[in-house]
Formats: C-alpha cells, structure tokens, sequence
RNA sequence: GUCCCCGUAGUUCAACGGAUAGAACGAGGGACUUCUAAUCCCUAGAUAGAGGUUCGAUUCCUCUCGGGGGCACCA
C-alpha cells in the first residue's frame, strides 16, 4: 500500500488527465484538523482562475468525477468545505496501515522489507561527516555533523540507499605544520618530554598548540613544516603517522561512545595525495586555473562573487580545495554516488561554493549531486568555542555530565532499576541526540547546559519514556496481542488520529530526504509521541472490560510503540525497555 | 564593501505557498489508593518594518533595520 498522500495524489491525477489540466497543480496536504478530514487538496482554488469557475464548481467538478469512477476501497468520504476538497480515509486504509506498521517491526531501522518498493534502492549515497581534526580532542561543536550525519544514514539506509560513511578527516595541512612545528619544539633533545606526549598525547599535543599559536610567525613555520611532510621529509612523515594513527583510533572510541553507525571509508584528506597534481595540470592545461608570479595556482571566479580560490600556494603546497576536487572524482569513479553530501558547518558554505565550481569549470562528473549539507553552528552564551582561547566544552564532558543526570533521575523515580548505568547512557545520549536534532540543521545552536541535558518536555527523554510506558503496558497485558484489530471493529476517532501520525512516517521521512532536515522526523515523533501520552492518559488499557475494545487498544498501542522505536532508531537514539 | 544563513510568545524552537501561526521551557492554577507523575489537563503570551506577487504569505520577490558567518597561499 502506498502511503495516503501518494494515494490521493493517484487519484487527482486521474481526474486531471481525463480533465486536461495539468497535474503539476496538484497538492495534498495534511489537514490541520480532523474535523474536515485526513487529507486535503487545493487543487479548486488553484483552478478556479484558470477556468474561470468558481472553486465550488471546480470542487464539484471533481468530487463527480471521482465518484463516477469505481470507489478507492482507502477512501471512506470527500467533502468540500472553504475552498478544500476533504478526504477522509477509511476502515480498510487504517487495517492496511495497521499492518503494514507491524510488519515493520521496531528494530528493522536498516533493513528493507523483502518485496517493498523503495525508492533508494540501486542509488549511492556519499556521506561526509564527522571530520575531526588530527590531535584534537573532540567538543560539543563536532557533535552535530555526528548526529545530523548519523541520522541521515540511518533514515537513507530505511529507504533502500546505499550509504557510504567516510569521515573525512583533517590529517593534512597547514594546522598540521603548525602541530609538526609544536610537537618538533617540545622534544628537540629532550628525550623525556617525549614520553611524557606519548602517555597522554591528546592533552599535551593540544598544549602544545595552543602554546604554538602564540608564537608570531607561527603561521610561516607551519607552512614550512607541512612543505616538508608534503615533499616527503621522513622525520615529519613518521610523527604525522603516529598521530594519525592515535587520532583514529581516538575517532573510533568516540563514534562507539555515540553509538555513531559505523563508517565506510576513514579517507583522510592525505589519501588524495597523489591525484593533487593531475588537477592542477588539469586546471591548468583547460585554463581554468593560473600560476601566478610567485609560483601559486589560482582560480579566478572574482566575477562570479567568488573570490579566488588557491589551489596550490607559492611554497608547493597543496589546499584544501584541491584535496576537496580530488575527493569528488574519487567518490564519483569509486561509489557513481546519486548524492554526495558534505555534513559541514555553514562557515564553510563560501568554500564548497568555490569547489563545485572550479569542479564544474574542471568537466568533473557529479558536481550538480554533491551538496553541502550547511548546518548552524553551535557556540556557548559567551560567544564561539575556540580550541586556541580554550573555551571549550569537550564532548566527553557533555556525555559523563548527561549520563550523571540521567542515573540521578532514574534513582530519585526508578531506584530498582536493574540495568541502570546502560539506562542512564542511552538516556543521557538521547537527551543530547535529540536536543541537537530537534533544532532546525540551518540554524545556529547555544549550547546551555539546562537546555541540553534536559530531560523533561520536548526532550529524547521525553520519547524514550512514552516508548517504556507503552511497553510496559504491553508486558503486563494477558492478552494475546496480534497484528490485526478484531473482527468488525469500528474504531473512534482518537484511535484513527493516532494511527494516521503513525501511517503519515514516511511521509516525513521522504521530506527529511528531500531537504535534509532531520528535524522534521523529530517533530513528527515528539507529536506521536504527546498523542500516545494523551491517550494513555484518557483510555484505562488493560482493564477495559469490553474484549474487542481492549484488544483494538492494545494492538494500537503495540503499533505506537513499535513506530516510536523505529523512529527513535532512525534518530540513533535508543530505546530502553524501562526507565 | 560583498556573498551566505537567520530574525516568530519572556526564552529555545516548529509551521512541505493553504483553513484558527503550533510546541517546549519559564510563569500561574489543577490531577498520583488506578497500565512508571521523566506524565497529563487548564490559563496568559508572538510573525522586526515597509512594499510587491497570489484566491491565499511566517514561507516567494524588493528594500530597510537587527544578529551570526564567510570573503586566509587555515581547515
């Protein structure tokens, strides 16, 4: 069964072609109330113009034409009301709906339902996120490419995509001459300061750094040190592969912290080392890019408002920008993406213009499929995090205080909890997957610390518990709860609204794709989720005298809770069974 | 200067060009002998401004005013 918008969508294309008008017209939208119906189409007040009729003639029109045809057995009536024409869905539509839920089952997040059409399915699509810097400890700020990141692959992998995760990492470049520069310093003849950075790199490496920075000329002598590493130097080369090495596997411990899906590709911006100069002789053989006096190849997009963008500089030296054109042949040839999305912060929206433009004056392939997927970025109430002025807060510290909150919690309400500390992880994790996912991907993000962790309104929290209740009903029932409602059942209205939020998901999910905004899943399930609270609230489940009632209850119930998981699963957050 | 993103209740955020602009937090009031009160119910409260397009604009266009970011031979 395909999901109602596509259904009467379906149905209005049919009376349009008989008609002769144009289906590009055609529109169904969600009612904003379940007094005029489930779904609704402006299509009459569009109409009414063009054909010079008014919107109660065009609607009649319509509705006729409809009901001249065979009645669509999902459709119970259709109505007009204020320039709308209604439809309401019916008995059968909500008996499918109901199955095709369950069958779906809570925990099948990834897998595709054998036999189901999907729309995903035979396309790549690229992902690039969570690109963390080489000797720097992760904070809040890396949090959201994660988690939009994680997100997106989860809600593509639902749908039939192909994903392939590559983080991207920072491991070449000037910052990283400057790290070469620091780190040289340190240990010049002094052997001990060496181990001192190996028993606790991370720390002292960031030190170091900061130490660095401060030096005035710092900038030449990173340039300087990264020549070197880029020309081959071996020194320079066997300490870049050591921290690289510890890096990665500091990167694997926090994508296990959390619960990040795993990656494909761990391609560091090193690994297009040697496809950098067939670029630039590319760019320059088709004059798209010049050298200039000083040795730098550059490109001028200045009248495209784009500035120059330097694909080498003057000492040798590649860019980013020439790493990142490298990064797109590489993933067009190896993976022929349908999409390749970069999961980046919008102060990098001025540089992935400049590359897919010099990628498109290049003649590469998949330039109009790669897309930035800018995000907000998220600063502190005193201004933006800075690893260089220190005023960060480390991911890790955001985790332990949220997992410290959550333990609090359940001890003050659930004290005989038997799993606590995996219930407090999944539900401080939650807090903070939610809370990033909840905010709109464009907008920027003050991180307060109450806001973040909290646990109660429109929190992950929030969700994970209306999932525990529900379950928990379902525990306790002696009923044998099926897959279908009970035979001649009719059911109330509450009951319909409620099942409608859960058949209307992956309608959600098509716009979460269609604009890579993940907070619209997360709004969706924050509303299923107040209904569901609402309803237990109002409706005694399991001591319903009547059997048939209690049953339909509890079947939908066992649809709420099962949506809920798996949407909470698309979010990569999980659910526990208590809390 | 120029380019991009954003201006919606006190605060943090929603609203696929559609019907009466929704929530959450905070504020005030109420509901646990009853499936977990991390919950539920009630009350108050908002589209920065001016034009335009449209049957219909928070949404699209233009300008103004505010906030953030980019315009590095940093990544």
């Amino acid at each position: 069964m395909s999901s109602p918008k596509e259904l009467i969508t379906t149905i209005l294309s049919s009376v349009f072609e008989r008609c002769g008008w144009d289906v590009a017209l055609i529109d169904v939208v969600p009612s904003p109330d379940t007094r005029f119906g489930d779904y609704a189409t402006p299509v009459a007040l569009k109409l009414a113009k063009i054909l010079e009729k008014s919107p109660q003639e065009v609607a009649t029109l319509i509705i006729e034409d409809i009901k001249s045809n065979p009645k669509n057995e999902y459709i119970d009536s259709i109505s007009f009301e204020s320039g709308f024409i209604n439809f309401r869905m019916s008995d059968l539509f909500y008996k499918e709906a109901l199955q095709a839920i369950l069958k779906e089952g809570p925990r099948n997040g990834v897998k595709a339902t054998e036999g189901e059409e999907q729309e995903g399915r035979g396309k790549t699509v690229v992902l690039d996120y969570f690109q963390l810097n080489i000797a720097k400890q992760p904070h809040v700020g890396h949090l959201r490419s994660a988690v939009i990141g994680d997100a997106l692959k989860r809600i593509l992998l639902s749908r039939g995509y192909r994903v392939v995760a590559d983080t991207h990492v920072g491991d070449w470049g000037t910052q990283f001459g400057i790290l070469l520069y620091a780190y040289k310093k340190a240990v010049q003849g002094n052997e001990r300061e060496i181990d001192a950075i190996k028993n606790d790199p991370f720390i002292k490496l960031q030190e170091l750094y900061v130490i660095a920075n401060q030096e005035e000329d710092i900038h030449e002598k990173g340039k300087m040190e990264f020549a070197k590493l880029e020309k081959g130097d071996s020194e320079n080369r066997s300490i870049w592969k050591w921290m690289v090495e510890i890096s990665m596997k500091k990167l694997e411990d926090n994508a296990a912290r959390l619960k990040l899906l795993s990656f494909e590709e761990h391609r560091g911006e090193s690994a297009y080392e040697e496809a950098m100069p067939l670029i630039v002789e590319l760019a320059l053989t088709r004059g798209v890019a010049k050298k200039t006096e000083d040795g730098a190849v550059v490109v001028d997009l200045t009248k495209e408002g784009l500035d120059e963008a330097v694909l080498v500089k003057s000492d040798g030296a590649t860019t980013y920008l020439l790493r990142d054109l490298a990064t797109i042949q590489y993933r067009k040839v190896h993976y022929d993406f349908w999409k390749n999305l970069y999961v980046v912060d919008n102060r990098q929206s001025h540089h992935f213009r400049q590359v897919f433009r010099v990628a498109e004056l290049l003649g590469f392939e998949g330039v109009e499929a790669s897309e930035h997927i800018e995000f907000g970025f998220m600063k502190l109430p005193e201004g933006a995090m800075s690893t260089r002025k220190g005023n960060v807060i480390l991911l890790t510290a955001v985790l332990d205080e949220a997992e410290r909150r959550a333990r609090a919690v359940i001890y003050e309400k659930n004290p005989n909890l038997h799993n606590v500390d995996e219930v407090a992880k999944q539900i401080g994790l939650g807090a903070i997957k939610f809370f990033d996912l909840s905010h709109n991907r464009k907008s920027d993000i003050v991180f307060h610390w109450e806001d973040a962790l909290s646990f109660e309104g429109k929190t992950g929290p929030y969700i994970q518990y209306t999932c525990a209740r529900l379950k928990s009903i379902l525990r306790k029932s002696a009923d044998e709860i099926g897959d279908a409602f009970p035979e001649g059942v009719v059911l109330d209205a509450e009951e319909r609204e409620l099942l409608l939020h859960c058949a209307r998901i992956p309608e959600t999910i098509q716009r979460v794709i269609d604009a890579w905004l993940p907070h619209l899943l997360v709004d969706h399930l924050f509303e299923l989720a107040q209904s569901a609270n609402e309803f237990y609230h109002s409706h005694p489940i399991l001591t319903e005298h009547d059997e048939g009632k209690r049953k339909t209850l509890l079947v939908i119930v066992r649809a709420v809770t099962t949506t809920l998981s798996r949407g909470l699963y698309l979010l990569g957050i999980d659910a526990p069974e208590e809390m």
